[in-house]
DNA sequence: TATTTTTGATTGATTTTGATTGATCTTTCG
DNA sequence: CGAAAGATCAATCAAAATCAATCAAAAATA
C-alpha cells in the first residue's frame, strides 16, 4: 500500500472516530507497525493529527488565530459580536449543538482549529462547518422547506442519543415572563429538547429581541445563560434575578 | 499503444481510484516501468498528477471536485436510463428511501409531480429534492466530507424509525459470488439497514460495476432486485440464478 | 536511407519497509 | 504507595521496493 494511501485512511478514520488506536491503523492498513508510527510522525509535522500513547487524536485548536479574527471582528454588527463571544465559551473537547439561525452561523469561523465536534439541525450550517474542518454531525428529521431547518418526531429522536456540553441557540424573543419564544412549535421542541441535553445552555439574542415575545415558548428564562449585546439599566434587575446574563461590550 | 492513450488510461484509473500504483499502471497499459515513469513525469509537468513513491495521486486542488463530479461524468448515459426506469416504479403514496449516490441523484427530476415522501442520506440530493416539491426527510449522522452523505451510529438510528415502501440503493460492485459491495464500511451498513427496512429493496448499478467488487459488503445479491443497464449472454444465468434483474435497453 | 523519437532494459542511488533493540510510559496488583 | 508486568515508544539496520539516469534497439518520421 502506497503512503498516500495510508495517509488518507488513517485521517478518514480520525476524522470518524476522533481517537484512533495504532493497532487499528495495522489492521486498517496491513502495515506494519513501524510505518505507522512513521506515518503518524510525519502527520503530525504537518499538523493533521496529535499523537498520543497509543494512537493519535484531532489535532487541538491554535490560539494564534484567534487574535487575527478578533481584528476583522471590529466594525461588525451585534450578532457577530455575540457570536464570537459565544464561539470562544466553547473549549477544547467540547461535543456542542449549534441550532439554526443566523447568530450561531456567525459562531462557525470563530470555532476554526477547535478540536470539537458539532451536531446541528441547521442545513445552513452545514457548508461553513465543513469548510472550517469541523466534525459536523446533523440531526435527521423533515427537512423545513423555508429555513432549511430539520423539525418534527424524527429531529427529536435523533437528538435524544446525544448529549452536550453547551448549546448555543437562537430566539426570536425574550421576555422576562414569558421566556424564551420562537413562531414555529416544532422548531421550539426542537430547541428546548437540545437544551435540556447539554450541561450549559446558552441562548444568543441581539437587543431587538428583547422584551419581545413570539408564538411558540421554548423555555422559561432560568433553563439558558443568555447572551446579548446591550441590556439598559431598567431591565437588568428584571432579568438577573431569573437567569445569568452576559453583555457583550462593544 | 499511443502516448496519448496511455495518458488517457492513467488519468482515467486515477480519477476512478484517487491513487494508482506504478504497477497498476504497467498492467493495465502493457507497457515497461521506464514508459510509465516517463508519463508520469510528464503529467505532473502538466499538473494533471502528483507523483507520490510508488505511483501517483491526484493534484489536491482537483481532488475534492473529481470525488464527486467527475465520477458522476462516467457512464451518465447508461446511469440516466437507470435512473428514469427506477422512478418509474415509484407509485403514488409511496414512501422511498433515496441513497447517496450519482445514480439515484439522477432519479429526482423523475419524481417530480409524484405524491410520495422521500427519505434519504445524501446531502446532494436535498437541493435538488426541494427544487422538485417533494416531501423530503433527512437521516442524521456524521457527514462524510467526500461523498457528503451521512453515515455511523446516528445514521442508522435514524433510520430504524421509518419503513419504506421500496429503497434504491447505489453499489459500486456487484459480484455474483461477494454480492453488492461498496469501499465504506460505514455507507455499507446504512445501505443494508435501509434494504431491510424496504419492502422492495431495488440496486442501481451501470454495467461498468457488474463482476466487481468493493470492500466493504452490503448484501447478498437475492436481498434487491438489481437494475442495470446491459448484461453480457455469458452471466445472465449466474445472475439471474441469484436474483431478480431488471435490464434497461437503449 | 538518414534522422529523430520512443521504448525497454540495466545500472547504481535513494527511499521505504518491517523487525529488533532497549528505553519510556501505563497499568496492575501486592 | 511502589514495584513488577505489560504496552508503547524512538532509534537503528538490513532487505526490499522504487527511483533517476543512461544507452541501445525499435519505431516513427523525414
Amino acid at each position: 500500500m502506497l503512503t498516500e494511501e495510508r495517509h488518507r485512511i488513517i485521517l478518514d478514520l480520525l476524522a470518524r472516530k476522533e481517537v484512533v488506536k495504532l493497532q487499528e491503523l495495522v489492521e486498517a492498513t496491513h502495515s506494519s507497525e513501524s510505518t505507522i508510527r512513521r506515518d503518524l510522525t510525519q502527520l503530525e509535522k504537518e499538523k493533521k493529527l496529535r499523537r498520543i500513547h497509543g494512537g493519535a487524536t484531532l489535532p487541538h485548536q491554535k490560539r494564534e488565530e484567534l487574535s487575527v479574527l478578533e481584528k476583522s471582528a471590529k466594525h461588525i454588527e451585534e450578532k457577530k459580536r455575540i457570536a464570537e463571544y459565544a464561539a470562544s465559551l466553547v473549549e477544547h473537547g467540547d461535543c456542542i449543538y449549534l441550532d439554526a439561525g443566523t447568530t450561531t452561523l456567525e459562531m462557525i469561523p470563530h470555532l476554526r482549529g477547535k478540536d470539537i465536534v458539532v451536531v446541528t439541525n441547521g442545513m445552513m450550517h452545514l457548508e461553513l462547518l465543513l469548510e472550517n474542518d469541523i466534525a459536523t454531525y446533523l440531526l435527521g428529521g423533515l427537512l423545513k422547506k423555508k429555513t432549511k431547518a430539520l423539525i418534527g418526531r424524527g429531529a427529536l429522536q435523533s437528538l435524544q442519543s446525544y448529549s452536550f456540553d453547551k448549546c448555543f441557540i437562537g430566539a426570536n424573543g425574550v421576555h422576562y415572563e414569558y421566556g424564551y419564544t420562537t413562531p414555529d412549535p416544532e422548531e421550539a421542541m426542537v430547541k428546548h429538547t437540545a437544551m435540556r441535553l447539554a450541561q450549559k445552555a446558552y441562548v444568543l439574542a441581539d437587543h431587538s429581541k428583547l422584551n419581545e415575545s413570539a408564538f411558540a415558548k421554548i423555555a422559561d428564562l432560568h433553563e439558558a445563560i443568555l447572551i446579548t449585546d446591550q441590556l439598559d439599566e431598567e431591565w437588568q434587575e428584571l432579568y438577573k434575578a431569573k437567569t445569568a446574563v452576559e453583555v457583550v461590550a462593544k
